[in-house]
DNA sequence: TAGATTGTTAATCGATTAACAATC
DNA sequence: TAGATTGTTAATCGATTAACAATC
C-alpha cells in the first residue's frame, strides 16, 4: 500500500514553518539567525530547533547563528523541493479553490497546473489562473504532460475511482483531502489529511486545560 | 503561550478517523467491530488499533470484538465532542468556505454558527445556510453569544489582529489557518494548521521511495 | 473444544531533553 | 577575554512493537 515508514515526522512537518519564516527574513533584509529567535517563533524549545535544523546538514557558527540563504536551500533540498513538481488538482470545490490559490506552493516547487472538475458547467472555466478541465480529459492530461502528483478535494464517495484513474494514468503520489482511505498499489504513495485531526487535538487541549484551571480554583 | 502538553498526540490524530469509519458502519447497520478491520482500513498494525481504542476505556469482547455504539460514544466523551462548541469562523474566502461546508463538524460537536469578513460586499449575505457578518460586528456577536471557539482563516498579514480581537471578546481556543505564530495570553489555547506540513512529509515519503527503488535496480 | 480476539506486561525503539565542551 | 551560540554525547522519557495469558 505504498506505507513507507519515515522518521523524524515532527521535524519534517515543521520544516516547511522554518523556511516560511527564513524566507520572511529574507525579504526583510536579515542574513544570519540564531535559535533562540526561531525557538520564540515556533514556540518550542531551543535544542528542538538544533535538532531540526541539523537534519539539513547544515552547520551554524558558534556564538553566531546560521546563514539564512544556506538554511534555506538546504531545506528545500532536503525536502526535494528545489525540483518543480508537477500536480494535477481534481475538484474544484472550495477546498480545491482554496489550495490552488494558496501562493506558498510555487516556493515549495509545487506547480499546480490545472483543475479538474465532474461538472460540465465549470468546464472551460478559470480558477485562480488555472484552466479547469472536464474530468473525462484527465487521464490524457497527465499521460501528455508526464505528471507525477495528484491532488484530490472530491468528496469521500466519488474519491476512490478518481484516485484508480490517477493511478491508472501514471500519477505515483497522492494529497489526499477527501476524508477515505484510499486503496493504491505498492509503488504509489498517499499522503492523507485529516484536518478533523487538528480540532481532536485542540479539543483535547481545552479540557486539560479546563481542567489544570478548575484544579488551581480548588 | 497556551502551551499545553499533551501526550499521545499520534492516537489523538487518529480518532476523528475512527469515528468517522464506526458511524459509517452503524450506518451500514453493522453493531460489533474487531481490530483487524480497523487496522486494515487505517493502515496501521493492529496493536496500534487496539492501543490507541484503550485510551477511551472501553473494554471489548475477547474473541468477538467491540460495540460500535460505545465506541463512538466513548471517543466523543474522551475529545468533548458530546458536549456542542459554538464557534465563529473569520475569514469567508476558499478555505473559511470550505471548512464551513464542512459538515462532518456536526457530528464532531463543533457548531459554526457564523462567519465573519472585512469585505462590506459579503457581509449580510449567506454562505452554505451561515450568516455572513461585517467584522466590526465581530467582538459583540461572541459577546453576546458566548462564543468560546475561533476558526482563523484570514491571510497572515492580519490574523494577529483578529486574533486580538477574539481573545478580547472572550474567545479560548482558536484554531489557526493562518500562516503566522500568534501571540497570546496564556489561559488561550491555539492550534495551528500548516496544510505546507503534509505536503513536507509526503514529499520526503517520495524522496525515499524513490532511493528504495533505486537500490533495486542495481 | 478450537479459533479468534482482547488487553496486559515486557522489550525495543526513537524522540526529547539535559549537560557541556568547542567555537566564534 | 567575556558572552553567546553551536553541536555532540549521554540521560530521560514516551511510543511502538512483541509476546502471551485470559476470555469469549
Amino acid at each position: 500500500m505504498g506505507r513507507v515508514k519515515v522518521q523524524k515526522m515532527p521535524t519534517i512537518r515543521r520544516l516547511p514553518t522554518y523556511l516560511y519564516r527564513l524566507n520572511e527574513m529574507r525579504k526583510e533584509g536579515t542574513s544570519i539567525v540564531a535559535t533562540p529567535e526561531l525557538a520564540r517563533y515556533m514556540d518550542i524549545g531551543e535544542i528542538v530547533v538544533r535538532k531540526d535544523l541539523s537534519i539539513t546538514g547544515v552547520t551554524g557558527q558558534p556564538g553566531v547563528g546560521y546563514k539564512i540563504d544556506e538554511l534555506i536551500a538546504a531545506i528545500r533540498e532536503f525536502l526535494g523541493w528545489n525540483v518543480e513538481t508537477k500536480a494535477v488538482l481534481v475538484g474544484a470545490g472550495s477546498l480545491g479553490s482554496a489550495l490552488i490559490g494558496y501562493d506558498g506552493f510555487e516556493e515549495y516547487g509545487l506547480s499546480i497546473i490545472a483543475a479538474f472538475d465532474r461538472d460540465p458547467a465549470k468546464a472551460g472555466t478559470v480558477m485562480r489562473g488555472r484552466p479547469v478541465i472536464d474530468m473525462v480529459e484527465l487521464e490524457g492530461f497527465v499521460r501528455n504532460h508526464k505528471i507525477s502528483m495528484g491532488i484530490l478535494c472530491v468528496p469521500a464517495a466519488v474519491a476512490q475511482d478518481i484516485c484508480d484513474i490517477m493511478v491508472k494514468s501514471g500519477i505515483r503520489s497522492i494529497w489526499n483531502f477527501a476524508n477515505v482511505a484510499l486503496k493504491v498499489p505498492a509503488d504509489v504513495i498517499v499522503q492523507r489529511e485529516v484536518i478533523a485531526g487538528g480540532l481532536a487535538l485542540l479539543s483535547v487541549k481545552r479540557l486539560r486545560h479546563f481542567a489544570e484551571t478548575d484544579d488551581e480554583e480548588e
